[in-house]
DNA sequence: TAATTTTTGTACCATGCAGTACAAAATAAT
DNA sequence: ATTATTTTGTACTGCATGGTACAAAAATTA
């Protein structure tokens, strides 16, 4: 069996996966129908099933490519800007977002913890582990600062960590639920303090 | 037109609306059928729109029923065991949910907050109205417990009531997207700590 | 050019959904 | 008892959903 038989594809895969994971990211993973996931992708459907197998599937690649994408940022990031600065970035991302467009897309991983909770049991156990991939993230990032100096907080790296993320995904929330700027900005400040 | 004619009905309203608060809980409001709220409901589809015009009635019915049972079982448990340890308690109760079944339900609200945020416009304005009536709610208790001495902390008492909901909210997230015990138990000690 | 292989477009299918229609049943008023 | 009024049970409607069937189209190989 050659290769390169056939018609050829008309789309790049990599290029309507990352449409795919956007129009997931804004509409979560039940409120994207398969229809308007299609025309985000720009590709019709059999040509979807051929490619990706379901929609189940799509979204496990659309996560795992969250990871990549994310990966690849944040280590640009921090040689750009420094380890305390990066963390601080990745918070105030969402908060501009806010700011600009009046509303936040938040996690993509959290997003779909809460969808999945109940749900979905395989995309479950991928979304923590791409988490305990973030918190490592964090971890480093934390520790790369510690080093420098940027931050002298006692607190023990993964911990902290974890204080990190959860005041962030429940920025996300308190921001969802309508809270006032007056709260969101003390929050931002007390994250920040965290950081110290 | 005298009152009480007719076929008089077959089940109490306000009974109905538990069973359907709490199923919400469970399951949100998307994923909450009507044919499975009307099994869990115990009733027939015509009294259900007869009663409640609409899924979406009933949902608003539903938050506002959270707030006022909230309401009376926080008010009551401050009597009893103190402001400062009402507060720990409200933490507490969902963490004890998550040894005892696995899982936990989180707030209501919050949840809702995430489902609703793009989507239901007129649910969403109601969702922050209810969150900021326990935001309030926690405000007083947070007060109370500095009157009392409970809480020395210096942080405005509202500013601190929203650290506090962040910190929850968040807590949420951090264990429906499958963090490791010793995160979680390092954040509710960190958010005893923010009520110290 | 003819045969083979793969992609693509369209029509279709079964299922689940919120909500409606309507007659039968149950009560109160007369 | 008869009539008026309300609730209840069941069947139905229309729509959106994820997924499939299949033939036409487009490329490679011979």
């Amino acid at each position: 069996m050659r290769k390169n038989r056939g018609r050829p594809k008309a789309f790049d895969e990599d290029e309507v996966l990352l449409l795919a994971m956007n129009y997931f990211w804004e509409h979560g993973y039940d409120s994207a129908s398969l229809d308007n996931l299609l025309e985000a992708m720009q590709i019709k459907k059999s040509s979807f099933y051929a490619t990706f197998k379901s929609k189940e599937v799509l979204f496990s690649k659309a996560l795992t490519l969250y990871r990549h994408s994310s990966v690849k940022y944040i280590h640009s990031l921090e040689k750009e800007k420094g380890s305390r600065e990066t963390l601080l970035i990745i918070m105030h991302t969402s908060i501009n977002e806010l700011r600009e467009r009046g509303s936040i897309r938040g996690c993509l991983l959290i997003n779909s913890a809460k969808e999945c909770y109940h749900k979905y049991g395989n995309l479950s156990t991928q979304i923590t582990n791409e988490y305990i991939f973030f918190l490592d993230m964090f971890s480093d990032l934390i520790a790369h600062a510690k080093e420098k100096g940027e931050i002298k907080s006692t607190i023990d790296t993964r911990l902290l960590a974890g204080r990190f993320s959860n005041a962030i995904n429940g920025l996300m929330s308190t921001i969802e639920v309508g809270a006032s700027d007056e709260i969101i900005d003390d929050i931002i400040k007390s994250i920040e303090e965290l950081l110290t």
